[in-house]
DNA sequence: TTCCATTATTCCGTATTATGGAGTGTAAAT
DNA sequence: ATTTACACTCCATAATACGGAATAATGGAA
């Protein structure tokens, strides 16, 4: 029972996509059995689904009958990441080269953030960014300038679905206190984290609007370099490369 | 008309891969009549697959109603990414640090070849490798290096399969001779590619021996670098980097 | 602005298609 | 050799996806 079926939506397919998201989330293998018993579907169901799948390269079968994710998500992972936004890693890198600390791009699938652009800052100490990620967004700066976007009720939505998981002591565990703090992120029109997702880690984020989906930009680094003076003028150099990302991305 | 449908599977869930595939193709996005006229399906039946796709992030609407390919591949597509073999890239690095030539790491997916790691050489003129890209494995150094492991039937059924095609003047294009260059292969357990994939360009490979799935590991550069004298040096570096990762992805 | 052509989306009766219980094959464990 | 556990196949059933026809939304032309 890994996905309510929606109205209007073909059920076999979401029943292939529960497969492959379940394979991803068992860490990248599964028997036939342990599928048939996460999902509730019985074996004959499951078996000719991953048939399917495996006829067409999105799965393979190991030499010892397990399964596993196939080739053929590659270049669609690629191709996803690209139009989502790889255009934008010169931007990125510019913010780089002028600020010093690692910059990303983010955007929310469903109720989760995920890492659609990066660019590693040259300092030996920087973070690590994997992209693709999917994160809770309530512990990310990106994330609160994405939800701040948002009206209160989804956000709410949001927060039940996925849970505020505590990261870290500074991390915002209620709902309440994480949507007051969302108004001070409108109102600035700049989201802050403090160490809420790694100790010692500051971001900064503010969110590119206008194209096409909603992104957010974000730089990151240690307490001890992000600090106020650099913030400062942070704020204006990423506001001027997120207009420019967002006429980038309109087309 | 894109896909032919297998016996035993499941017809709904190929075309939506289809789309998928479809879309991917296209360069990004694409418009419901776009795809109905590509597919030869009706509206409603893209219309309603397509929906179920969106439901689920694996598409998603731009706002002029076109398509594209949604965020839920990029994480799927690094996990298969990984699941293959991306760890290996610091091994990749440390070939290209000693050789000054890129590497290339490659697995067989069915009868094709896919390059799941990858490092770029430092230098202006460099290969260009796509991850997750498929080729043919007739026309690479990689590809020999692999078919060399399997049994000359096995390697004819693939031959004619996925064909030979002729793409440059030093391409093999008969299954015998191909056979029996890859005796050759076998004995020397190094496979050469001279211009056989792109004039000018000289490959390397050898197989990654021990590993989960069948591997191999690949330099390649324009050929007035790769002398004689640098793939008399690059043998035994990428023999003992071969061993470090079929150690490494054994586990 | 209105009109028209094009495309996206919804409806719904039909029968094609996916379903899953029962049964067979296979390989590893005892 | 026997058991167990899982992978895989068969096939009658009906639930599900299908697609023709109708409707709504859109963008461009007059």
């Amino acid at each position: 029972m890994t996905q309510q079926t929606r109205p209007g939506g073909v059920q076999s397919v979401g029943r292939a996509l529960d497969i492959l998201e379940l394979i991803d989330q068992s860490g990248g293998e599964m028997a036939l059995v342990e599928m048939s018993a996460a999902s509730g579907l019985p074996m004959p169901t499951i078996h000719r689904l991953v048939r399917t799948l495996v006829d067409r390269n999105y799965l393979r079968q190991l030499p010892d009958r397990r399964y596993a994710l196939g080739s053929r998500l590659i270049p669609l992972g690629n191709a996803a990441l690209d139009a989502f936004g790889s255009r934008s890693s010169s931007k990125l890198a510019d913010v780089v080269r002028r600020l010093g600390e690692s910059a990303n791009l983010a955007a929310l699938d469903g109720d989760m953030l995920v890492y659609v652009g990066q660019a590693p800052s040259p300092r030996a100490m920087r973070m690590f960014t994997q992209l693709g990620q999917h994160v809770h967004p309530h512990c990310r700066a990106a994330g609160k300038a994405l939800l701040a976007q948002l009206d209160d009720d989804a956000v709410r939505g949001i927060l039940d679905r996925v849970g505020m998981p505590k990261v870290t002591e500074a991390t915002i565990t209620d709902p309440d206190e994480f949507i007051e703090h969302l108004a001070r992120v409108r109102e600035e029109g700049v989201a802050h984290e403090y160490g809420e997702m790694e100790d010692g880690v500051i971001c900064l984020a503010l969110p590119v609007v206008g194209g096409v989906s909603r992104l957010a930009l974000s730089i990151s680094g240690p307490a001890a370099r992000m600090t106020d003076a650099l913030q400062e003028r942070a704020i204006p150099v990423m506001r001027e490369v997120a207009g420019e990302l967002a006429v980038q991305l309109a087309g």
